[in-house]
Order: structure tokens, then C-alpha cells, then sequence
RNA sequence: GCGCCUGUAGCUCAGCAGGAUAGAGCAACGGCCUUCUAAGCCGUAGGUUGGGGGUUCGAGUCCCUCCAGGCGCGCCA
């Protein structure tokens, strides 16, 4: 259990020293201030400024009324001789402190890595704190597109994120099998239903006109015959609701399985009426006096929370609105005992945001419980050329079609390179037609290459050594050591994309490794006839491929062996 | 009109809760396969970070303002 946390040791070791190097300054009388600066100590983008520097001093300097490279040189001279991994230190610009350590230094990361192989990269950060993800939760009325695909891809290795930084994480999809759109939904594979039974009849605006109804029309044909032909509209629909509901959800879930999305939760909205959870949150509110009647409506004063007009959530035909459920549908999440509840919803929904975190207020729970990203719009093109999406006029491109034309480990790679609030043009004939030189095959491309490297090692008799078995100390090339810190850096990373709810950090920390890997390959050979340095090269580029498979698997991408 | 998101190389995007000389990939140009995967590597070129103010030792990053694009402002879901 301890080395889960050794990984962080260099950072930290450097962030205590410095801590201490200020107390004994301040005791000393150097410094005045009493407050400790919030510095930082990462890595510089140039190496040449040195493995790690911290602006410590230069935090300092207004309160001290120094200059920063006057306070730097005080720190510096209590931080000498204070570590044994630490080479030097340099004071450089205008006051950072830059750290050059020992090449021993990293090399208990290989070690490390080798300890936790596939756990590599996990922290224990999140412990013992329940976090619940909702994600995609598209309603069943017709099939997955790109847009909820993004939203998947998102979710699914947040999840994967957060779990591997220590959290108890729990993936859910809510259903929203109630309402007005699920009558239109049957009401439109019904009427397809008779149409297809030769009936004469009208098929109004305002419906479902995908080709995908006339599918469930013709299941229902399949299934049960003519039988409803003769019955009674009221009585007919019901059945049809139910059963294009039912089979577009499984639709929806062996999409999502074929994308490689898994959820924990299949959440019903039917549930929180059957169960009366919708009823009790109104009661609660109207006994709060925070629910009133106006023109008949029943109105959440959410107006008391920042929203900018307060919300019906029953309406005057007595029906309850979506609202009302989410309300429910919240109170209940938080009942389970989450600490943190994220929401993925498209962008198009963002007005909801003040509504529902002025519902979480009223009923008692923190704001930072809550987090709702958004994910922007996305823009399909087929060769530059917008394609036309919307479910009802039944133009568009399903997340299925998609994953058949790009494959499914491009499409997730594509929306996991891209932040979530900015808006991502997806080219269908570009993800096609580049799909030589596309990133994700890139990255899989350097994983294969590691593979084959190794086995032909194993062709030389060479095989895969253990840390005990290499001289690290042979692993000196620049390019060496440079690797090995880009590979100390990873769950560093890791957390960071965990707490900033970032997947995309892990996309652009891979491909960056990738570059170096293809780039130290083509300058060193690592199977030659000194049988030590190849042995202690084939551990180093294993490392790679370790951390690379472990930063696809947590994108939802396959690491293949072979290409 | 109000609100949210975005604006970085010709194109698609990064830039790690302000840090040092703004980076990749495509596209362009020039090189590299008789030895471990050329889906690769090396090099060249490409930028007033939408414009203008401000905050400070320091701004692509924070604040104000203007411009442009997208989305949202129903007793819809």
C-alpha cells in the first residue's frame, strides 16, 4: 500500500524541503511574513530550466519587499545539502529555483512501475469517496448519434478516471421512459403499423419519421401479427409506448456496448412515479412554502436560488414536466449517499444548470456536490459539408454508423483529444480517409512496435528482463532519461485529469510519450550485441508500452499487439 | 434583448486552476528503409494567441469592453 503513494515522492520531497527551507528562514529572521505561499513545484516545459522549479520566491518577494532573486538566494542556501537526490540548484529568470536531480532519482520510477503494471498510473486520492457519473441518458425514442456518442466517450473514461484515482465510482444512465415524447413515440409506430398493414391513415407532424419506427413496426408485425389493427386506438397504444420503448432501449445498450460503454445503473424514471418519490418531493416543497399555485400551475420558487424566473412543475393539465422528475430524480441520487453527483449533459441544455443546482440548494445539499459538464455540440461533416441531424426528421448519422465507418477506437480518440466545452467538428471522410496518420494509430502504432520489438528479442533469446535483472544506470542517453521522467509524470497526471474532470489530458499525455518512444526508436537500436544495454532498453521501452496501455485502456481504446 | 460556451499556424486542436523562448497532428516543401513494424523518423516553412484596455515581477490563461460563431432563454423533453 505504501508505494502507492511513493510515485508522488520527488514532487513532494521537494515541496516539504522548500516548506522547510521558508520556517527556517522565517526563525532565522530572514523572512517576515507569516502566511506560507501557495507555490508550486512542477516541471518546466524547458528542460534546460531543470527537472523541477518552484516559485516560491517570487510569491514571497511582495510581502517581503525583496526582490524575488534576493529571497531565492536565502531559500537556496537552506536548501543545499538538504536532499540526496537533488544534483543542483539554480536560480534563474526573475526568481524561480530550479531543481536538477540525480539520474538514481528516477530510476525507482521503472521499479515502481514494474511493482504496479497495470496499476500504474492509480492513486489512492479519491478513497473512500463515493461519486456517482451520469451519462448519455438519452431518452428511448430513437437511436444513438454522434452527438450522445461524444457524451459516451466522455462519461465512460471519466469514469475509468476517476476509479483509477481512487474513487468509488458509479456509472449511470437515466431513463426517461415518461412524458409526452414516449406517447408520440408509440403513437408514431403505431400509425407505421398500419400503414404497413395497407390501413389508410394520416401521419402527423409533430411524430417520430425515422426509417428506424418502420423497424419497430415491422417487429411488432413479427411479433404479435395483425392483432391491433381491429383494437381501439386507446386501447392499442399502451402496448406500442412499451414495447418500441423497450426495444429502442436495448438498441441503445448494445450501441453503447459495442462502443464500449458500461454502466452500473439502469435508472427508470417510471420508478420515481411508482414509487411516489415525485409526489414527495412536492409535498416537501409545498410544506416548505417553497411550491406555489399561480394560473393553475404548480410553481418552484427556484427564483430564490439565482434562477431567473421560477419553474412549473405541474401543469395546469395536472401533468407533472420533466422538471418535477429531476427534482425527485436528484433528491434520490443524493439519498444513495454520493459525494460528488456529475451530470454530463449536452450543451444545449445549459439554461437547466441555475434551475437544478437552486433545486439541490433547497434541498440542503452543498453546491460543490454537484457538477454538471457540458458537452458542446457536435458538428458532423461528411468532406466538409455539414450533414443534417435531427431525430424527428429522421436525418442523421447514428453513433452505429459512425462506429462502422471510423471504428470505434477513432471515434473515441477523437472526442477524447478535444475538450468538452468547445464545440468538435467531426469529419467523417477525414476520420476515413486519415486513418494512416490519425493520432489513435499513432499511439497504437507505437504499442504494437514495443510488442514486436519484444518478441523478437525473445526470437534472440532475450527475454523480457526484471528491474533486478538491468543496470538502470545504462539507461543515460538523453532521450533515456527524458523518457523516463515523461513516464514519472503519468499519475501525476492522471489525478490531475481526475480532478479536473479532463479526459483529454490523458489523449495528449499519450501521444506525447508515443512521439518520444517512435523518435528514441529510430535513433537507438534497442536489440544489439551488448547484451546488458539490450536488456535494460527492452525494460525501458516495456515501461512505454505499460503506461500506454494503460492510458488507452482508460480512454476506452484497444491497445493492439499488432498492426 | 439577456445568459452560457468558443475564438491560438492554411485546416483540426493542445497549452496541465498566471510562469521562463506558445506546441502537436494534418496539409506544403526537402531528406531517411540490405539490421528490432516507414501506420515511423529528421529537417524547412508557417503566429500581433479575434481587436482594444486593465490587474502584476510575469497574461493565451484573470477582469472590463467591443467584434465574430454556436447554443439556450415555453405550463417542451
Amino acid at each position: 500500500m505504501r508505494y502507492l503513494f511513493k510515485k508522488h515522492m520527488i514532487k513532494d520531497r521537494l515541496q516539504e524541503i522548500i516548506e522547510q527551507a521558508v520556517l527556517t528562514c522565517r526563525q532565522e529572521g530572514l523572512l517576515q511574513s507569516a502566511a506560507m505561499p501557495a507555490f508550486a513545484v512542477e516541471a518546466p516545459r524547458n528542460k534546460e530550466h531543470g527537472d523541477f522549479a518552484t516559485n516560491a520566491a517570487m510569491l514571497l518577494a511582495p510581502a517581503e519587499k525583496k526582490s524575488p532573486r534576493d529571497i531565492a538566494r536565502l531559500l537556496v542556501d537552506k536548501l543545499t545539502g538538504n536532499s540526496t537526490i537533488v544534483e543542483r540548484i539554480e536560480i534563474a529568470g526573475p526568481g524561480f529555483i530550479n531543481f536538477y536531480l540525480q539520474h538514481e532519482a528516477w530510476c525507482s520510477v521503472l521499479e515502481e512501475l514494474e511493482q504496479q503494471g497495470e496499476r500504474f498510473g492509480s492513486t489512492a486520492a479519491g478513497s473512500g469517496i463515493k461519486i456517482q457519473v451520469e451519462f448519455v441518458s438519452a431518452n428511448p425514442t430513437g437511436p444513438l448519434h454522434v452527438g450522445h456518442g461524444r457524451g459516451a466517450a466522455l462519461g465512460d473514461a471519466l469514469a475509468n478516471i476517476l476509479a483509477f484515482a481512487g474513487y468509488e465510482v458509479q456509472r449511470e444512465y437515466y431513463i426517461n421512459n415518461v412524458g409526452i415524447q414516449m406517447q408520440n413515440l408509440g403513437k408514431s409506430v403505431y400509425l407505421r403499423y398500419l400503414q404497413l398493414l395497407k390501413q389508410d391513415v394520416e401521419f402527423p407532424d409533430g411524430l417520430y419519421r425515422g426509417d428506424y419506427i418502420l423497424g419497430v413496426a415491422k417487429e411488432v408485425i413479427l411479433k404479435h401479427g395483425e392483432r391491433f389493427v381491429k383494437s381501439p386506438e386507446p386501447e392499442a397504444l399502451p402496448f406500442f409506448t412499451d414495447f418500441a420503448a423497450t426495444l429502442i432501449m436495448s438498441g441503445i445498450k448494445d450501441d453503447l456496448a459495442q462502443f464500449g460503454v458500461r454502466f452500473d445503473n439502469w435508472f427508470s424514471e417510471k420508478t420515481l412515479f411508482e414509487q411516489g418519490a415525485v409526489q414527495r418531493s412536492i409535498d416537501e416543497l409545498k410544506a416548505r412554502d417553497l411550491a406555489y399555485e399561480h394560473e393553475g400551475a404548480l410553481w418552484f420558487r427556484t427564483t430564490r436560488f439565482g434562477d431567473e424566473k421560477d419553474r412549473v412543475m405541474v401543469k395546469e393539465d395536472g401533468t407533472t414536466t420533466y422538471f418535477a422528475s429531476d427534482i425527485a430524480y436528484h433528491r434520490e441520487k443524493f439519498s444513495r449517499g454520493f459525494a460528488r453527483v456529475i451530470d454530463i449533459w449536452g450543451a444545449d441544455h445549459h439554461g437547466y444548470v441555475p434551475r437544478m443546482t437552486g433545486v439541490l440548494q433547497a434541498l440542503g445539499i452543498a453546491p460543490e456536490g454537484f457538477n454538471v459538464i457540458l458537452v458542446q455540440m457536435v458538428n458532423l461533416l461528411r468532406s466538409g459539408v455539414p450533414v443534417a441531424m435531427s431525430t424527428r426528421s429522421g436525418e442523421f448519422v447514428t453513433l452505429k454508423e459512425v462506429m462502422e465507418e471510423v471504428g470505434k477506437d477513432a471515434a473515441r480518440f477523437i472526442f477524447l483529444t478535444r475538450r468538452s466545452d468547445a464545440q468538435l467538428d467531426f469529419d467523417l471522410e477525414v476520420a476515413k480517409k486519415q486513418s494512416d496518420e490519425n493520432p489513435v494509430y499513432y499511439v497504437q502504432y507505437g504499442h504494437a512496435r514495443i510488442c514486436s520489438i519484444t518478441s523478437f528479442a525473445r526470437e534472440k533469446n532475450i527475454p523480457l528482463p526484471a528491474f533486478h535483472d538491468i543496470n538502470p544506470y545504462l539507461l543515460s542517453a538523453a532521450e533515456e532519461i527524458e523518457l523516463i521522467k515523461k513516464i514519472a509524470q503519468f499519475p501525476e497526471l492522471v489525478l490531475g485529469s481526475a480532478q479536473a474532470f479532463e479526459p483529454h489530458r490523458i489523449s495528449m499525455y499519450l501521444m506525447e510519450l508515443v512521439g518520444m518512444f517512435h523518435s528514441y526508436y529510430s535513433k537507438h537500436r534497442v536489440i544489439t550485441d551488448d547484451l546488458n544495454m539490450s536488456r535494460a532498453r527492452l525494460f525501458l521501452i516495456n515501461g512505454i508500452r505499460r503506461v500506454l496501455r494503460n492510458g488507452l485502456t482508460l480512454l476506452g481504446v484497444r491497445a493492439p499487439e499488432k498492426m
